[in-house]
DNA sequence: TTATATACGGAGGGTTCCTCCGTTTAGCAA
DNA sequence: TTGCTAAACGGAGGAACCCTCCGTATATAA
């Protein structure tokens, strides 16, 4: 499946088909049920049998994985929109109130997030690299130009934001993270003669 | 269960010894095995029957409470004490410490904590007023002692600082949340003009 | 058109959760 | 101490979900 390279085949357009179809009921299936959504669901929404979904994907981790992998391309593109736009911690603030904003409407499942994250399984490697680059680029932005205190870590920071959406069931819990990135933004301005 | 009240007995030695079984098995059964360990193991650690598990903790999520009502408990008292001892932001800094070695240490179950905080389950309600109570306090005492800004909401801080715990399995995870704790007291500290 | 590799669907088995019922046992009253 | 009965027990069996394997279908290349 990795394209015509000497005696291989290219994949087959049915099994190409069904696999964008499984992508879709998933993503569908975790928006509408939750992350819970049994995997017979999700391949009947997508009119597949269920020897079908673990052929394309071998674990409910993988096809979570090929759902996400799209959503984070837009958020890791918005960084860079938004650096291209605004001053460097202005950026870094937006981008975070972006993120909240886009696990709220995309209802990005806290496990996934967690292990894109946290880059301890190759599976989530590739979303990984998306979002972690994008923070990386926005702190060494803010620190190039003075705006943030240098010893702001982009991992840690990106662990803060990730957790800020956790739980992100109950009713304020937005708000919540707003004013929390609001908190973090000020910790973050260059200290001045505070603590050494 | 609920203790002699009129013509109800009170509840036998044997099922008050089997709940107690139930509860340290579960809790040696987290810590060894992880969330996931089955309730037939928890069961059979204790040496009872499943349906014995089921009559005292009707869900896993049950004795998940159970367990962890009484690790929070010490954490709720650590609050105090530290009040008693230390000038108002010192000891909620420290306790915010104390929370993420805690953590660290009893192996607390991630999704459990978020719901415990989350406080929209009845079922952790108990837990939940523990340690809602213990960041009220603490941030109380510091608002009030003029050395955190005003506007620091306890069950805000609560959300940041479970969720700095939040994928509590990686190498560095503790240092970072403990980077993070600093990060966000320097943002609480009262503004001084800042942006109105 | 033919041959064959790719891809399919779903039956069946494994695991875990959960209930129900026959049996045991603890506690209370006489 | 004895008898009664409600509380509590254990585990068999069924449901739900995950996962594999194999007979069949189908897309692609020659």
């Amino acid at each position: 499946m990795s394209g015509p390279s000497g005696a291989e085949r290219k994949p087959r357009a049915d099994a190409l088909r069904n696999r964008e179809l499984l992508i879709e009921a998933a993503k569908a299936g975790f928006a509408e049920t939750g992350p819970d959504v049994t995997l017979e669901e999700i391949a009947r929404r997508a009119s597949v049998g269920i020897g079908t979904l673990y052929r394309h994907f071998p674990t409910r981790d993988a096809i979570v994985e090929a759902v996400y992998r799209r959503e984070l391309q837009q958020l890791a593109e918005a960084a860079t929109r938004l650096q291209a736009s605004l001053p460097a911690a202005e950026a870094l603030r937006q981008w975070m109130g972006v993120f909240v904003d886009y696990i709220a409407t995309k209802k990005i499942i806290a496990s996934a997030l967690g292990s894109i994250v946290g880059g301890a399984s190759e599976l989530y490697a590739a979303s990984g690299v998306l979002i972690n680059g994008a923070m990386s680029e926005l702190v060494q932005g803010a620190v190039g130009a003075g705006e943030i205190r240098p010893d702001a870590d982009p991992a840690d920071l990106l662990r803060a934001l990730v957790g800020f959406t956790y739980g992100a069931t109950g009713p304020g819990w937005q708000a919540s993270a707003l004013r929390l990135i609001d908190i973090l933004m000020d910790g973050l301005r260059p200290q001045v003669q505070r603590r050494g």
